[in-house]
DNA sequence: ATATAAAATGTCATCGATGTCATTTTTGGC
DNA sequence: GCCAAAAATGACATCGATGACATTTTATAT
């Protein structure tokens, strides 16, 4: 690597010129601006960054781990980071924290450290692992829990209502007369699982109707192989629910997808709703009625939070958690329940 | 922001004795490396990764520029990317580059110093867009294009062969009796579209067939709502093809969905054959015929080119093109020609 | 030509860590 | 208790850049 003094013992004059032709050009003589130029170009010079921010007081990049780049959840999200990164100036290194490997802790280590990381954002399931929050705190890292199971004393958490949503939905397929409504959940290990699910039972109870069956619960992993499974046995059953409610797009689509292969129409036999609004509920025929998660909202959060730490050594020790609002997104997929024989 | 010396002063220790306590810790006394320890923590001290890469000679993060993360070719990419630098024991640092605005230097130029970028890859269409090439070059930035419309002297090119794979899809559908074969083009500003569309004109050409006229050939963007237009426009054909390949899945879903639509069967009506085994390809109903892009392959590639950079101060002068191998995989959605009125 | 202000350039210290090598302390055998 | 060897610690230079301030050169007015 050549540096500043190379340069500048090439073109006669003192790495101060040098450096001023890099960062206030007008304040170097037109000559000798263009023999440094000459200079840099013939030795191929390029700055060292990490000089420069030591100097400088460098601004650290926003890290990102990712335990499945390939599920809905976590490339949208991912993408909704990069946008609110690009909109506030920052930059976002990203790498694979896949399952928990022996060297978890070395490869975080190395991230932190060679990837110049000091904040972090933590997706579902990685921001209920214990043990690399724990191990974070130690490092003096700083993190930003987006929908965690438990909320934790030392990082905050950006989230939105799923059990709400959740409810919602159901009220929308109450509304259409719907009253067999099978549900199939998401990953066990994820909170929103569970939380969707328990906005299913509150929709009922809030309605005075007595809650749904355990047939009607059929368990996904918000993967579309498993919502074939669940959808299989869900419209096998003896009562078939006129409505299925999946915990993802992705397992509604595998619903729509079961549905079509038994010769049911949708919504006409069965009305399909979906969670997520991920590109998929609009490739898939009918586009599927579902609720748009405030990706880009909960990014812009995180960022803010961020920036409010700039300074500050860590996060401050009281729990703060931010809720985000979303939306019912009505479409085809979901339509008037036709009564059917047995009902 | 504390430091190794105020560790040092409240430890009653010299800085460098922090500094073994943080590297070799086995070379400090156990009492002494406690009283450091309990320093660096009332103090929350964080070490400067910045100055430790600076004195270490630190290594830089792989950049990725972004032009729609939403798109499944960059998404996937991405996360081969992803993969290959965790193999690698690299680090990825991605920014969002949205069409041209007025300050894209500035923002490129901020990528590379904040973010500590050297090298970066540079996926289609951005690895065709010269004067960001220009300009790299001028900041002495390094880079590998993936799939290039036109080799550039001064980058390395990663790519697979477009047209043997389309080819192959066209030859797939002739064996199956189809004659009449429609094609979807992907969007103009691709290389792949041009290549894929030539792959099947070369199909017929090498069987001996008189070419598809000009009818048979529908333009889309690689993506799905053209995709539905498109195939509208090919189905509604007084003599329909009795089969389509879509330039990618994407577009091959919305074919399914209009066949679908339209009442017609998949692939007994009609045989629908995509490119890329993008999730989506499996998603659908019937699973998709499709061509299988080595994506993680040509990441490998990628980082191996990039790990042979270290020390080098740019690329080498010379044009280098890496050929990458592709599979077709033959799924539920093509198969033989059905005799239809008028064939 | 000369004084003086302004512009251009240079010197040295600094950012926060670690490597080298010198110095001090501890250890163990006698 | 003494001495050599080993272990622990410290002083100082260094990585590559830039800021503060000093110095030299140039431009302008007299």
């Amino acid at each position: 690597m050549t540096t500043i003094y190379d340069v500048s013992r090439l073109a006669g004059v003192s790495a101060k010129t040098v450096s001023r032709v890099l960062n206030e050009p007008d304040r170097v003589k037109t000559k000798t601006r263009e023999a440094v130029l000459e200079a840099m170009k013939s030795l191929d010079y390029s700055p060292n960054s990490m000089a420069r921010q030591l100097r400088l007081g460098g601004g650290s990049s926003l890290g990102l781990l990712l335990e499945d780049p390939a599920s809905g959840y976590q490339s949208r999200f991912h993408q909704a980071l990069l946008t609110a990164c690009m909109e506030a100036g920052k930059h976002m290194t990203v790498e694979l924290f896949e399952g928990v490997m022996p060297d978890w802790q070395a490869r975080v280590d190395r991230f932190l450290t060679e990837g110049r990381v000091r904040d972090l954002v933590l997706l579902p399931t990685l921001c209920d692992f214990a043990p690399l929050k724990d191990y974070l705190r130690t490092k003096g890292a700083r993190a930003v829990l987006i929908a965690p199971s438990v909320y934790d004393t030392h990082f905050p958490a950006v989230v939105m209502d799923d059990r709400a949503a959740s409810r919602q939905i159901i009220e929308h397929l109450f509304s259409l007369g719907h009253k067999r409504i099978g549900h199939i959940t998401g990953h066990a290990d994820h909170s929103a699982s569970i939380l969707r699910r328990s906005g299913v039972v509150e929709a009922y109870d809030a309605a005075g109707l007595p809650r749904p069956g355990p047939e009607l619960f059929a368990s996904g992993d918000f993967m579309f192989k498993k919502g074939i499974e669940a959808a299989e046995i869900l419209l096998s059953l003896p009562d078939a629910p006129t409505a299925i409610f999946a915990a993802n797009d992705e397992t509604a689509a595998a619903v729509a997808m079961v549905a079509h292969k038994r010769g049911l129409s949708i919504p006409g036999d069965l009305s399909v709703v979906g969670f997520d609004d991920a590109p998929i509920a609009s490739a898939v025929w009918p586009a599927l009625t579902t609720i748009r998660q405030p990706y880009l909202e909960m990014a812009r959060r995180v960022v803010q939070i961020i920036d409010g730490w700039e300074g500050q050594t860590r996060s401050s020790g009281n729990t703060s958690v931010f809720m985000t609002p979303h939306e019912l997104i009505v479409r085809d997929s979901s339509g008037p329940a036709r009564n059917r024989p047995g009902n």
